[in-house]
RNA sequence: GCCAGCGUAGCUCAACGGUAGAGCACCGCUUUUGUAAAGCGGAUGUUGCGGGUCCGAUUCCCGCCGCUGGCUCCA
């Protein structure tokens, strides 16, 4: 006697063993072709499985479960790994193919071993080839293997990789039984579920091909990456691809280029991106701004020197610990070997130097905290294959500041340094952020420093992020080589993750450069270092910013805040007057006086995504109004001039994400 | 750095063994314009760099540089 409740809370009896599938069609015979899988007592499973004996919950999944999505894919990553195996033969090895259901761009994809390089070509045939195989509705059935059993199963096979995992199962998790999953010619080990037959696959498509290292190490093999996406709708799967494509739009290179805000010449060296006058005057808004929020929290700026010392960075560990992602240090005379030469090196770290401003004069507990900030270029050789316009460089400038203080003021520096992040990051609207704290990996050699400082510090980090109320994960091996750190995380506009603010706990430069302060005491005493950058890297936030609008900036940031266009060259004077009134209320004002014909003008602005247009001819100069056209809102009508410029005035002040005109007054 | 792909005018792209072409942008002239592209005319390239095969290379091959998507890395 079996009971199986449903969730409508009615509860069917049996007095037979029974799957899933039997349930279905008990149920109705439209449900049985309609269900996919079954939630059973919260675990998914084939509605092939033999359910044990007993009492059991049971959820049969259909197309409208988001589960199902990933079983979907799971299923179309297994279709496409014996579409493979069938194209390019038995010598192809396949190791581990998961689905996807959050990424951005890709829905599942699977790794191969294969005998010979294939491109983006090659997709259309495994396309068409799994198009087969999802005509001939192969169904997918289930079978468990001693562990033994199913090394050899894959050893005749020659599927090593296979072998390798299930030697790792049995080794680690002490794994005695495996699952295989059978479709067809083709068999793969797996813990499944997946779909009842290959024909449930209704519409699909191979994204891309990567490289991707067996078991994510460097150490081992290249395997080839095949990504693909699938859905139950072919509909959903052509907004899926319309979307990327919108997305693609957004990327800041593209943005970039459009509307001229920066370049990266081969001629200067890939990551070094070239900053034009829009760019520029976008950047300076947000230093600007910045700089007004430090001072008034007590900072003081300061200006160092893009070069220092090596002997500076031998003693900061940059040298040692980060050798290969610098730039070649710049060794001078006969130099030496390269751990006693004598010469300097492009910095790739402001701390250096601020410590050095710290030592500049004797230090008392009065003193602290003592925040020193300075918006410093840094470079970093980082890989060629890692550059990505802005948010990738190897060229870069930290909104940084060193706190240096005493052990009983940390926990109030990192507070606010994080209330600092989080008013960047809500001002500018970049709301969908992730918060993680990077703790050290005790099983790592490459953290310094004893392990009561690195407790103290986790402590303090996480007691200042779970006062702030922030959700947040702690990752382990995240932390700096010097100390832990809390990290503000975003995504592009295809979904990947970039690091912008930070905030560090470091108790290692300051034994590393033996700093000291003079107590209440008279003893000496060591300050802890609490590095932090809100913006991070401009480059990189400015880069995340051009993606996150757009490239249509708030008023405050947009590089062009107003473009005066008069209807002919008649209105030319009345235009000029316009223009002149908007920059003495120190608005940024572009006055197109091209013989272009209105609509054009309109539309050469409204692709470069100013703001506001005013648009000027006979009625305006009668009335001393502007026509206005706002970027997100379109023709609004006439504006008294004095009130327009007014309006953007207080927008600009208040920082607004929203126009202030919205409608005619 | 690794794997795969790509590199043609300022930009977006075409031609793919017979030494390059379109649209936009640019320059000139005409038009004086009312809410997303007025008309006519003109100039524009060592086809990323270097080497090889060939009677002949932008096209095929090799190396380098750069870019793109991933992987790895990220103080």
């Amino acid at each position: 006697m079996m009971s199986i409740e449903l969730p409508d809370g009615s509860v069917r009896q049996y007095d037979r063993p029974v799957r899933p599938a039997d349930v279905a069609a008990d149920i109705s015979p439209r449900l049985a072709q309609a269900a996919l899988a079954a939630e059973v007592d919260g675990k998914l499973v084939d509605l092939s499985t033999a359910l044990p004996d007993g009492p059991h919950k049971l959820r049969l999944l259909t197309e409208r479960d988001k589960q199902s999505l990933e079983i979907l894919r799971h299923t179309t990553a297994h279709v496409m790994a014996q579409a493979l195996r069938q194209l390019y033969g038995p010598k192809v090895q396949y190791t581990i193919g998961p689905a996807l259901t959050d990424d951005f761009q890709y829905g599942f994809y699977y790794d191969f071993d294969l005998p010979q390089p294939i491109g983006q070509e090659d997709l259309k045939k495994i396309e068409s080839q799994m198009q087969q195989i999802i005509q001939q509705a192969l169904p997918i059935s289930r079978e468990e293997l001693p562990a033994a059993k199913a090394r050899e199963f894959f050893g005749q096979l020659g599927q090593s990789y296979k072998q390798e995992m299930i030697d790792d199962l049995a080794a680690q998790e002490g794994v005695q039984t495996l699952s295989l999953y059978r479709q067809g010619d083709f068999t793969d080990l797996c813990r499944g579920p997946h779909l009842p037959d290959t024909g449930r696959i209704k519409a699909f498509k191979l994204l891309t091909i990567a490289g991707a290292y067996w078991r994510g190490s460097e150490a081992n093999k290249m395997l080839t990456r095949i990504y693909g996406v699938a859905y139950f709708d072919k509909k959903e799967l052509a907004a899926h691809l319309e979307h990327i494509e919108q997305a693609r739009k957004r990327d800041n290179r593209v943005l970039g280029k459009q509307l001229e805000l920066f370049v990266v010449s081969d001629a200067v060296g890939p990551g070094l991106p070239l900053w034009l006058p829009r760019g520029t005057v976008l950047r300076g808004q947000l230093e600007s701004w910045l700089r007004g929020e430090l001072l008034r929290r007590g900072y003081q700026m300061v200006i160092t020197p893009h070069i220092g010392r090596l002997d500076l960075y031998r003693t900061s560990g940059h040298y040692p610990y980060y050798k290969d992602s610098q730039f070649p240090p710049i060794l001078m005379g006969r130099g030496g070997d390269e751990q006693t030469a004598e010469g300097y090196l492009l910095k790739p770290m402001n701390c250096p130097h601020h410590i050095q401003i710290y030592k500049n004069s004797q230090r008392s507990y009065r003193d602290l905290p003592l925040r020193l900030a300075e918006f410093g270029t840094v470079y970093r050789m980082e890989q060629s294959g890692e550059l990505n316009g802005l948010i990738r460089v190897r060229g870069f400038t930290q909104d940084d500041a060193h706190i240096f203080c005493a052990p009983e003021q940390l926990e109030g520096e990192i507070s606010s340094c994080v209330d600092l992040v989080k008013l960047v990051l809500s001002t500018l609207g970049l709301n969908d952020y992730r918060v993680r704290i990077g703790l050290r990996d005790p099983d790592s050699s490459k953290y310094v420093g004893d392990a009561a400082h690195w407790q103290q510090a986790q402590d303090s980090l996480r007691a200042v992020v779970q006062a702030s109320g922030m959700t947040y994960s702690e990752e382990t091996g995240e932390a700096a080589f010097y100390g832990p750190k809390i990290d503000f995380i975003v995504k592009d506009a295809i979904g990947r993750e970039w690091q912008l603010g930070t905030v560090q706990v470091d108790y290692n430069l300051p034994e590393r450069f033996g700093l000291e302060y003079t107590g209440a005491d008279n003893a000496a005493h060591r300050p802890i270092m609490v590095h932090r950058a809100p913006f991070g890297s401009l480059e990189r936030f400015i880069g995340i910013l051009i993606e996150h609008f757009a490239g249509a900036f708030p008023l405050w940031l947009a590089p062009v805040q107003v473009a005066v266009l008069p209807v002919s060259e008649k209105f030319d004077a009345y235009a000029q007057q316009v223009a002149q009134a908007a920059r003495a209320a120190d608005l940024r004002v572009e006055l197109d006086n091209s013989s272009d014909k209105i609509g054009a003008k309109i539309r050469r602005w409204t692709l470069q995504k100013v703001p506001y247009l005013f648009v000027v001819g006979q009625r305006e100069v009668e009335g001393r109004t502007v026509a206005v056209r706002v970027r997100s809102v379109g023709e609004v009508g006439a504006v008294g001039l004095e009130a327009a410029l007014q309006k953007l005035r207080g927008e600009v002040e208040s920082r607004g994400l929203q126009p202030a005109i919205e409608a005619a007054t």
